[in-house]
Formats: structure tokens, C-alpha cells, sequence
DNA sequence: AGCTCTATGTTAACAGTGTTTGCATACTGC
DNA sequence: GCAGTATGCAAACACTGTTAACATAGAGCT
């Protein structure tokens, strides 16, 4: 009594996974703010309430959503740091954090806005710090003088280039191909961080 | 009958200058969700529709929020742009960018979220666009052999460490003085914008 | 088997929101 | 002084997140 039939129970049997997958998918054809928990349950088949026994409130939602956000995307970072060599591998990875963001740019928005409190939520936390990681270790490597720095920068480069992309900002200026402004952004960028960190600790 | 008197009228007077004025104090005591029509309308004293007499809907009164903004933000630049040597411009505007951001972030971030829609809206279009356009002045001075590309790059770069330490995000990373980790980083990315477009063009 | 305990749903209600409609009041220009 | 317009108010609508009280299903024990 159970190879078949999918709606009838009173038990909705996995809610909370369906409560995610509904509001990944929600989340890139509106914005992050249009996803309501009423919209959710409704969307799923049961009641107002019912994603209460999962989630304390829609920010937890929210930070879950988030979360997983940030494991797909360090997962994503991972696998381009085993793929590539040392010389393509921050160049590889950098174009892929920009193409995450323009992919999903709903989710990539709210995993770094401040609807998500990353400091309350120890798993939103680790994750996020996972997805620095890879992306970190591959740019200090680029600056052995001064790898933390060198990391900070890069990371400060990439996630301003995504953000700008993100809201059209860029393309009033640039009005290229995104796919090549973003290689040839991140590659002269690259050749200035190898180039420039060296000579000049001291300006004035 | 004019001399004095703040508060009998039946009209307001000024409403709009006030109800910006009060979204811009709520602003960064509150985020900019939890700002809402009702509430400035209460604080000014009027009733809950008064305020779509100048507004036509909440997203209105946060655009023009947000252009005032970017108002402020673009002639804060550009009184760098003055005040500072050509040596020494892209450096203070760097630093001022991300200080901008770390003392009014909730503006900020308005400016740059998607509750605003830069595309519909002349006004704010047009003061968006300004902002940039000293910053990519100065940052082209420093990169001759490719201005436009080294504007952009030099513009994700402060735009992206802004963001980063609005999350508190870099902080997890290097915990040191704010204001010091700005200045150095702000300096070393310069040093190697100036050192490192030249030579490499292709990697590959 | 039956019986209890807990997990997971439902319904009904509350307070609060953005927004619209119709009416009231004040200001402005002839 | 009077018409027309700008600006305010009150009441209502359709929503929303959230809570409380109740209902049902499944798990584990005897």
C-alpha cells in the first residue's frame, strides 16, 4: 500500500525538505522578499500554519534556505579547487563565483543580506566560512607575501564584481558580453594582484 | 499667526521632506525592511494615507530615499575628487567609499538592494550613475593602459569590501582595527592596480 | 492486539501591513 | 469672495506572520 499515490495522506510525510525546494525554486523567479510562508504552504498543499512544527519563524526559513545556499556553493568552489591546477585555479574560481551569482541571483542575494543572521546561526555560520575557505586558499597562494591580505582583497574583488553585475550597474558601463567581461576583469586582476603585492608595503 | 506653531495645522506643510527625513532616521536604527508607511506616518503625525499623496507606494518613498543617497554619497566623492593630489585621489576615495557604507549601512544597502529599481527610475538612474562616475575617474588615472577596464575593477573592489565587512564577514577573518585593515588594504590593492595592468595582458 | 506519547497536521483568531475609496479641509489664483 | 486644486483624514479590503487549541497519524511498549 505504498508503490504509488502522491497527495492523500493528512501527513504531508517530508514537508520540511518540500518547504526548502519550494522556496529555492520560488526564490529566482521572484525576488527573496516576495517569499511568503503563506505563499510556501499554499504551494505545497497544506495549511498556514503547518510550517511551524519546522521553522521557528520565515527568517529561520530564510536562513535555512540560505544555508544550503552556501553548501552548494562551497561545494561548487571545492570542486573547482581539485579541478584545476595551481596556476588556473583562483582564475577558475573567481569566474565561477561571479556565474553562481548571476545564475541564482536571488539566492546569492540573500545569503549575504542581512535578513540572515549568520552570527545567531552556528550551521549558516560554518557554512559560510566553508565557502571563504577554498576561494581564500587559492588566492593566497597567488600572494605568498602576504596571503591574508591577498585573500581578503581578492574575495573583496569577486564579491564586488558579482554584486555589480547583479544590479546592472556594470553593464550601463561595460556593455560587453558578461560571460568575457568576466574573464578578462578577473584575468587582468589576477595578473595585477601576482604583479603588485610584492614591491610596495609603504606609500608615503 | 505664523510665527510660531510646529504642530496645529491640519496640513502638514512639509510632509514629504518630512517623511524622507524620518525614513532616513529610521534607516539605521532599524533595517530597511522594517521601515513602513504606517510607521513614518505615525511618527509625523498624520493618518496612514496622507503619505501616498507624495508617494505613490512604499518601493516610491524608498527610491527616493535611496536617490537622496546617492545624493549625498556623489558629492561626498566628489569633494575628494578636489580636495585630494592626483597621487593620493583614488586612495582617499577608496577609503571613503567604504566609509560611507560602514556609517549609514542600512542606506547603503537600500541603494544597492533590488527593492530599488534603478532601470524605472530617471532620478536615481541618473544619481547612481554619478556616484560612479568620480571614482571611475580617479581609478582611471592609475590604470592609463586600460582605463575603463581598471574602473570597473578598481570599483568591485571597494564596492565588494564594503559589502564584506557590512556582514561582518571579513571580520571573522582578520579582527583587526577597522579603519587600519581599510587603509591597507585599500593601499596594497593600489599599489598592485598601478603595477600590474601593464604587463600582462594574456595569461594563456 | 491495544494504549499511550509524540510528531505533525488543521482551523480560527489576532495584530499589523500596504493600498484604495470617498469625504473634509485648507490654500491659490482669478 | 469664489472656484479649483492640493493635501489631509477615516474606514475598509486583502493580505501577512504568528499563536493557541484541537485532530490525526505513526512509534514504541506491554
Amino acid at each position: 500500500m505504498s508503490t504509488s499515490d502522491p497527495e492523500p495522506t493528512y501527513h504531508h510525510g517530508a514537508l520540511k525538505r518540500a518547504l526548502l525546494d519550494a522556496a529555492l525554486e520560488l526564490l529566482d523567479a521572484e525576488g527573496a522578499d516576495s517569499i511568503g510562508l503563506r505563499d510556501l504552504a499554499r504551494r505545497v498543499g497544506v495549511s498556514p500554519a503547518a510550517p511551524y512544527r519546522h521553522f521557528r519563524s520565515r527568517q529561520a526559513l530564510l536562513e535555512a534556505v540560505a544555508t544550503e545556499g552556501f553548501e552548494r556553493f562551497s561545494a561548487m568552489m571545492e570542486a573547482k579547487e581539485v579541478d584545476y591546477p595551481e596556476a588556473e585555479r583562483f582564475q577558475a574560481m573567481a569566474e565561477a563565483y561571479v556565474r553562481f551569482a548571476l545564475v541564482q541571483p536571488a539566492l546569492f542575494r540573500l545569503m549575504f543580506s542581512r535578513q540572515v543572521d549568520k552570527q545567531g546561526n552556528r550551521a549558516l555560520h560554518k557554512a559560510a566560512l566553508d565557502a571563504y575557505g577554498s576561494l581564500a586558499r587559492a588566492a593566497a597562494r597567488e600572494v605568498p607575501e602576504a596571503p591574508s591580505e591577498g585573500a581578503v582583497i581578492a574575495w573583496s574583488f569577486v564579491h564586488g564584481l558579482s554584486m555589480l553585475l547583479l544590479d546592472e550597474q556594470i553593464l550601463g558601463v561595460l556593455p560587453e558580453n558578461t560571460d568575457s567581461l568576466v574573464r578578462s576583469l578577473s584575468r587582468r586582476f589576477t595578473a595585477s594582484l601576482r604583479a603588485g603585492v610584492a614591491p610596495a608595503p609603504q606609500v608615503r
